[in-house]
RNA sequence: GCCUCUGUAGCUCAGUUGGUAGAGCAGCGGACUGAAAAUCCGCGUGUCGUUGGUUCAACUCCGACCGGAGGCA
């Protein structure tokens, strides 16, 4: 079956959503949002997914699928996902990846497995427990004991990721170290054409991404947080830790002024664009669309789909 | 006009009895395999307001000037 896939990556207002639209159209797609925080249902503002009047008919997938109370995953993510893509092309349709989840997409885009546990399960509560008893060290030293690569390989600051290397050992018996290299041995599942959009100025991105939360701020992110809130959401929800629900709601409980708020939004905004930007700059096949500061949209869709027509997609 | 305080990294500030400076935040770079918009690691980027003086040596002591804050007129 034919295994290609269109993506477009980049970091944080930068225009994919708008991009992936006109290629879908393109080359007969449907989308699939790969996004971690757009899945939520009631978030459309502060994570600035697509609306019906931008989607201009393309099917969306995985954008506001899941209740905001629910905890997700990486690996529950991929498994739906790909489940999409499966779909869209058995009907010969060409799925569309879009988004800012760098981990998410090459977790799609490889095929990869995940080892068992997550972050409600039992064993990870023992663990927890563990660790508010006696600290990281003795965790740090089991995981040195059982897989010395790993121990190796995380700083003992990195909680999370110890915590998480313990778990699948004491869930499957196995380390997470042999589990990797396992599944890393597996060839690619989709072959991916991929499109990348930033700006060639850092500052010009920058610019564009406080623009858009002045943006997302005059369209209501806080009635947003709001209305999530008052649904019943627990504050503790994943889905409040997006940059944005996050900082407004220490407004809405009255920790913040909303002026402080806007500007922390920001700062945190920038802060992840670079963080993608690190995670995309060490991938060598994309084929980058690089904005000047300001945006010709129609250049960038000619020479994207000029580019996707050269490799044979079409 | 006079008096007092103040001027050190992009920002907020530290700097002991003189030996050309260091924290936090920001920024930059990196990592990332079941919370990833999360989490973690590394890097100091400097005409110490300016200008004279004392000294082997001045961010540090003295003078003048410039800027800021407050007080008295």
């Amino acid at each position: 079956m034919d295994n290609r896939v269109i993506c477009v990556v980049g970091p944080t207002a930068t225009g994919k959503t708008k991009m992936g639209v006109a290629l879908a159209k393109r080359f007969g797609g449907e989308v699939v949002s790969v996004d971690s925080m757009q899945i939520y249902r009631g978030m459309t503002i502060g994570t600035a997914a697509p609306t019906a009047e931008e989607m201009e008919g393309i099917p969306h997938h995985m954008v506001a699928v899941a209740d905001p109370a629910e905890s997700w995953s990486v690996a529950r993510f991929t498994q739906q996902a790909d489940g999409c893509i499966q779909d869209i092309l058995r009907r010969g349709k060409r799925p569309v990846l879009v988004g800012g989840t760098g981990l998410y997409l090459d977790s799609i885009l490889s095929g990869r497995t995940f080892a068992a546990g997550h972050s409600g399960g039992e064993v990870r509560k023992a663990l927890q427990a563990e660790l508010a008893q006696g600290g990281i060290e003795p965790l740090y030293r089991q995981l040195q004991e059982i897989d010395p690569a790993a121990a190796a390989r995380l700083h003992l600051s990195d909680e999370k990721r110890i915590l998480r290397a313990l778990e699948v050992w004491r869930e499957t018996g196995e380390t997470i170290t042999a589990h990797d290299a396992c599944t890393r041995l597996q060839p690619p599942k989709y072959r991916a054409y991929t499109i990348g959009l930033t700006f060639r100025d850092r500052a010009d991105l920058y610019d564009r991404i406080d623009r858009r939360v002045d943006a997302m701020v005059e369209r209501g992110l806080l009635q947003e947080v709001e209305a999530l809130l008052k649904s019943g959401l627990p504050e503790s929800a994943t889905a409040l830790q997006a940059i944005g629900y996050k900082q407004f709601l220490s407004v809405y409980r009255g920790d913040a002024a909303a002026r402080d708020a806007v500007a922390e939004v920001k700062l945190r905004s920038r802060q992840y664009a670079k963080r993608q930007l690190t995670w995309l700059r060490r991938k060598e096949d994309i084929h980058w669309i690089l904005w000047e500061k300001t945006p010709d949209f129609p250049a960038g869709l000619q020479n994207a789909t000029e580019y996707l027509l050269a490799q044979g997609l079409g």
